[in-house]
RNA sequence: GCUUUCAUAGCUCAGUAGGUAGAGUGCUACCUUGGUAAGGUAGAGGUCACGGGUUCAAUUCCCGUUGAAAGCUCCA
């Protein structure tokens, strides 16, 4: 018979062939790395036997993530295996394969500590050497939950009963240890190789806060020990892109106990670098007709009432502050305000768009242990706006938002499209009182957003429960130095809060209309973004960010003169500069500057005294020569310029 | 918020099987005036996060609080 690989190809194979005689046929080389196969688009075992006519793809560790999580799913079962090996009273429950290894959670009194973490992994490279077999088997569901009820595997049990009735049900065996799995597996136990134990901490089972907490062992698996050595190594540099650090080591931001978790200070660099993002994402609204207001970040709680905002986002706000006859509350939003100063006024649809923009402090009270540096904070800066518009104008005005986002972070921070991803954020309809009831108006939103989408050829995921509860939203989303998935510019359309505030514009036909609102954030928050921009940029933010662009460093003290007269040229120019004239080598100088990753260096010493010129070292490119301030100047404002 | 772990000099970390502590770096002074990633010497600097308990004695053991880390949950 034939199949059809990857590639195209037709190869003659013999009648019930499985996935690795099919390998085995191509080249024992792949037949030794394959991992799983994919039949039609199916991920199967090795052991799948192949029908006429199917496409295949063996999919190995190396060519395909299908390969590597039947990978880091064998060794899941290996970890598995070896727990219940050492502590056979610690209860299974699931342990899947994940992007980047697996984890497998247990249901254990005592938690894992370091040694047993050891002891485990001990256990397992004995079970590696051991070579064990791994056979599938099926069962019927009674006698599947038999099985598992023998081995008192409670939650298994659970998993099962769950499963449709009169369906066979796959377990996976190697030596002494069973499992209900869907699989795929490798064939034996032998075929993984180097492993490694990464961490473990609680998870609630079925990732429910309601239910118990179980203990969650992460690790990571790989073909050569080079390749975990690699992926070790890549762990310790993410570590040390964490925006925390960079924080720190540059002194963009402290946090201090007396004032609290989650709001972090800026010292005065971070200031710099947050008050010229403030200031060019202003300028850049106000070029595109957005008014700028200031709104307090106090209210009556009776505006949170009208809003609804009372009734979905209370817990997520810091109490309420009795005094005299009035309740206030610190804002976690500016909409409201925002809705009040449209109302203002009466609006004519020739008006919109009407664009309101603050940048404006909100209070979240975030859960003590999400808040992270300046990633998730209790007290943030919003770089916000709220649009007006007619039902009419919502495609072009959500258009113009994702052009502007497009041109801030693609055109002037340059940011890889590889580090983000756009997210349509849909309602959970399965979750209804999580959001503001009215079907219809869901169903137009999210669809429009969609459209929008589509026209501007955006790559885009769908997410469901990820809405606002006033309305879908198009979120962009990046993924940190820990790997956390975060929101940092977002669109959303709102029908809601108009309809709440009873917003009016007067249409063409003389009667009052509802207008639409947008909600939409460029940086997100200062601190979002900031954290964002020290991670991408391991801190050598570029030259008109960075907040000493120019430091000038002298070689001894006869150049303390002509060091000043540099400097004041430099700062006439607007450039913001620092001396650095201390009893020093030069070398240490250049050390300091480059680990403050200062962009441009000067080095002053007797010669350019003489010569009336600048010696120019940039922080990635070293020793760039000699050449006048005059020129000097010329070149930092073009590269200022080109935001480079 | 939950599970686990952690908190010693500005920073990075040793240490004390319970008898109030040390290194490197940074800081200050002096020597050195040097050409593109660390010159030398000396000195200052700590209620060992905070509050209780056990003990003759607690930085060390126990409890609590606060803060931090990893993950979970949450995230307009």
């Amino acid at each position: 018979m034939k199949v059809e690989l990857k590639d195209g190809s037709q190869l003659e194979v013999k009648q019930g062939a499985s996935v690795l005689e099919i390998a085995q046929q191509i080249s024992e080389g792949l037949a030794r790395n394959a991992c799983c196969g994919i039949v039609n688009g199916e991920v199967r075992d090795l052991r799948y036997e192949v029908r006429e006519n199917c496409k295949l793809e063996i999919a190995t560790f190396e060519n395909n993530l299908e390969g590597k999580k039947a990978y880091w799913h064998t060794t899941s079962h290996i970890m598995a295996q070896a727990i219940k090996r050492l502590y056979p009273e610690i209860k299974l429950t699931i342990g899947p394969a994940i992007d980047n290894g697996f984890y497998y959670d247990f249901d254990t009194e005592k938690p894992f500590t370091p040694e047993m973490l050891e002891a485990i992994e001990a256990e397992m490279k004995k079970i590696i050497k051991e070579d064990l077999p791994i056979k599938k088997f099926t069962l019927s569901r009674e006698k599947a939950i038999e099985l598992m009820k023998e081995k008192k595997e409670d939650y298994k049990v659970e998993l099962i009963e769950e499963l449709p009735e009169g369906e066979e049900i796959s377990f996976y065996e190697q030596g002494e240890f069973v499992d209900l799995c869907a699989g795929p597996h490798l064939m034996s136990t032998g075929k993984v190789k180097a492993i490694k134990l990464l961490s473990s901490s609680g998870a609630y089972w079925r990732g429910d806060e309601h239910n118990k907490m179980l203990q969650r062992i992460y690790g990571i698996s790989y073909p050569k020990a080079s390749q975990l050595e690699e992926y070790l190594n890549m762990l310790e540099e993410a570590k040390q892109r964490d925006h925390r650090k960079i924080g720190e080591d540059l002194e963009i931001f402290m946090t201090h106990k007396l004032v609290g978790s989650g709001l972090p200070m800026y010292l005065p660099k971070g200031a710099t670098i947050r008050r010229i993002l403030e200031r060019y994402i202003q300028d850049k609204e106000i070029a595109l007709g957005y008014a700028h207001v200031y709104t307090p970040s106090l209210a009556n709680v009776e505006l949170y009432k009208t809003s609804g905002h009372w009734d979905h986002y209370k817990e997520d706000m810091f109490p309420v502050m009795k005094m005299d006859a009035e309740e206030m509350v610190l804002r976690p939003m500016n909409c409201p305000h925002h809705m009040l100063i449209y109302k203002n006024k009466m609006h004519s649809y020739r008006d919109l768009p009407i664009r309101i923009g603050e940048l404006a402090h909100d209070f979240r009270y975030e859960a003590s242990g999400n808040v992270c540096g300046l990633e998730r904070v209790r007290q943030m800066c919003q770089n916000d706006a709220h649009l007006f518009v007619r039902p009419d104008q919502i495609k072009e005005e959500v258009g113009r938002v994702l052009n502007l986002i497009k041109e801030v972070y693609q055109k002037d921070f340059g940011f890889s499209e590889s580090s983000f991803q756009y997210r349509l954020s849909l309602r959970d309809k399965a979750n209804k009182e999580k959001y503001i009831d009215n079907d219809e108006m869901w169903e137009t939103a999210e669809s429009q957003l969609r459209e929008i989408l589509k026209e501007m050829k955006i790559d885009f995921y769908e997410a469901t429960g990820e809405a606002a509860f006033y309305g879908p939203k198009i979120d962009i989303q990046i993924k940190t130095a820990l790997n956390h998935d975060v929101t940092i510019p977002t669109c959303q359309l709102d029908f809601a809060l108009p309809e709440r505030f009873e917003l009016e514009y007067i249409g063409e036909d003389g009667k009052a209309h509802r207008p639409v609102v947008i909600h939409r954030a460029i940086l997100g928050s200062s601190d979002r973004f900031i954290s964002f921009l020290l991670e991408e940029t391991k801190g050598n933010l570029p030259l008109w960010i960075a907040p000493v662009q120019v430091k000038i460093m002298t070689i001894t003290d006869n150049q303390k003169d002509y060091e000043k007269e540099v400097e004041a040229k430099l700062k006439q120019a607007g450039f913001r500069v620092e001396l650095d004239d201390r009893n020093e080598k030069i070398g240490y100088k250049i050390r300091e500057a480059q680990m403050e990753k200062v962009p441009y260096m000067l080095v002053l010493g007797d010669k350019e005294v003489q010569s009336k010129s600048v010696g120019v070292r940039k922080r990635a490119e070293g020793d760039i020569g000699a050449m006048s301030v005059e020129e000097l100047i010329e070149k930092l404002q073009k590269e200022v310029e080109e935001k480079a």
